[in-house]
DNA sequence: TGGGCTTTCCT
DNA sequence: GGAAAGCCC
């Protein structure tokens, strides 16, 4: 009979502090495995690239330099989970494993009733626990603020690491060291992804890096001095890069909760030139578990609509859709903060709140294009993608729930509200650097000789407009409330309240 | 956490 | 005649 032991599954929660699973298992005696696995199916998804798999790596790092004061390892697997879990049992009889529930893609879902299958097939208790107060399986939000409110004050799940007796299997596969003095065991057929993560050395400054360490860093800075003005920056794509928390990619990979974070704010609460922004960011901290909830309870929402009425929606057709599609992707649409917004968000995973929503309203509503050509692609380019912020939040600016009010930005007019200076299309869109204040945003409108005068020759240099914005925007209206008024949206619309809104909260 | 147009209310 | 509120898409 081999030896008995546990394994902590570490999933997108890579952090020591605060963690339900690690403090479970440290309450037990017993040897135990801390596994993170990195599967081939997740490397090669499109939702995600190379500077999420430097975060990630970033972060386990930091597990592992954490463990290593205590004498413990993290154990690292490259391969399909099945494959890490079976080769574990060979060496091991596997008592348990413990993990948080995970609200994820489809692919991830469909692995983990794979491995509930084979975990019950060999005797091996799964015991998950709920992450950040949102709750699996709910049909209805009647008690979620109480759910939420008591998952906050409960204490934080702290585990009694000294307690715990890690250890760390044998062999799974060949070991081989990832650059950063993690060792890595990959099972079969994962060379070409060890040396693609071995890859990931180069620095890359632009991007936040992981880590629990760097999550406690940006929150302290944050309330130390970025996030006074948070309130009255948070829209503006150049200063909301400062004094927003810049927390979103510890948030979406684990780093750290949402209740660390809110008991961290309490310290501001009785700071008057702090009052704004706890208000502020409490009620967004909320609101992100709010959406996370959405896709928990409706997951269906990565492949379709959450109002299956929009089906019909009549959207632009494929031959119509691709140039426009690459053109928002170039960030080559002849609108300025546009492409500035893409082309920021692409260099460096980040984009204030406000032109994430803005772009997405572009695309699906000026271009008329269908939301499910743009979301993977704009979900790839954060740093801090999370499917259940994502999903909910882009069907609902491209207003395919019908429930909540059409959200359609005029790029003109929010690029007069949050960067009539032109500070951050500049800096994006240097082809335009020349260009004076009044001009920056509406480039058409330059005479032959001012692009002469400014640098810049329009469809050369820097695109003319795809579309002509005044008529896109009355055709949308249009398209979008007339299409609001059919009888099976509105079916459809009373369905989603009642499943998905705490009644007797206004609509929004 | 929209926007454009109209109405209303104030100076 | 300008700002705020209301209405409707």
């Amino acid at each position: 009979m081999s030896k008995s032991i546990q394994i902590v599954w570490f999933k997108r929660d890579l952090r020591l502090r605060d963690h339900a699973p690690l403090a479970e298992a440290s309450c037990r005696n017993e040897p135990t495995v801390l596994l993170y696995i990195i599967e081939p199916m997740l490397i090669n998804d499109p939702h995600f690239d190379i500077r999420h798999w430097r975060f990630i790596t970033q972060s386990i790092t930091d597990l592992n330099e954490q463990l290593s004061a205590k004498g413990a390892c993290i154990t690292l697997v490259i391969g399909n989970a099945e494959q890490a879990f079976a080769s574990i049992a060979k060496q091991f009889t596997i008592a348990r494993v413990l993990s948080y529930e995970e609200v994820g893609l489809d692919n991830t879902y469909q692995r983990d009733k794979r491995l509930k299958a084979w975990f019950n097939g060999h005797g091996i208790d799964w015991l998950e626990f709920a992450n950040g107060g949102v709750t699996r399986g709910l049909n209805n939000r009647r008690n979620w603020k109480q759910q939420w409110h008591d998952y906050l004050r409960r204490p934080v799940d702290d585990p009694a690491l000294e307690a715990l007796q890690v250890i760390e299997p044998e062999s799974l596969g060949t070991p081989l060291s990832l650059s950063n003095a993690v060792k890595v065991h990959h099972l079969d057929d994962t060379t070409d992804i060890i040396s693609s993560l071995n890859a990931l050395t180069a620095p890359a400054q632009t991007f936040q890096p992981g880590g629990e360490k760097r999550a406690w860093y940006t929150l302290n800075h944050f309330l130390a001095e970025r996030g006074i003005r948070y309130a009255q920056q948070i829209s503006s794509p150049s200063l909301a890069r400062k004094s927003c928390s810049r927390l979103s990619p510890y948030l979406a990979w684990g780093n750290i909760t949402p209740r660390q974070v809110l008991n961290r704010l309490n310290s501001k609460k009785s700071d008057s030139d702090w009052r704004r922004t706890v208000k502020a960011f409490s009620s967004r901290i909320q609101w992100r578990s709010h959406f996370i909830q959405k896709f928990e309870s409706e997951c269906s929402m990565e492949i379709s609509p959450v109002n299956k009425a929009y089906e019909n929606y009549p959207y632009a057709g494929a031959l119509d859709a691709e140039p426009k599609v690459t053109a928002w992707q170039r960030g080559e649409t002849g609108f300025p903060l546009i492409d500035a917004c893409i082309r920021a968000v692409i260099a460096t995973g980040y984009l204030n709140f406000r032109m994430r929503a803005m772009l997405v309203s572009f695309l699906t509503h000026h271009l008329n294009v269908d939301w499910r050509k743009g979301v993977v692609f704009l979900g790839r380019q954060f740093l801090d993608f999370e499917p259940g912020i994502h999903y909910p939040q882009f069907q609902m600016q491209a207003s395919v729930t019908g429930t909540n009010t059409i959200r359609l930005y005029n790029p003109l007019k929010q690029a007069l509200d949050h960067d009539k200076d032109g500070r951050f299309t500049r800096k994006w869109v240097p082809e335009l650097a020349e260009v004076p204040d009044d001009l920056i945003h509406s480039p058409w409108k330059l005479s032959a000789m001012e692009q002469r005068l400014y640098g810049v020759e329009l469809g050369r240099d820097y695109p003319l407009p795809i579309i002509d914005i005044e008529q896109a925007s009355r055709e949308a209206r249009d398209r979008l409330w007339s299409f609001r008024e059919r009888d099976d949206v509105k079916r459809e619309a009373r369905r989603i309240l009642s499943k998905h809104t705490i009644p007797g909260s206004p609509r929004t």
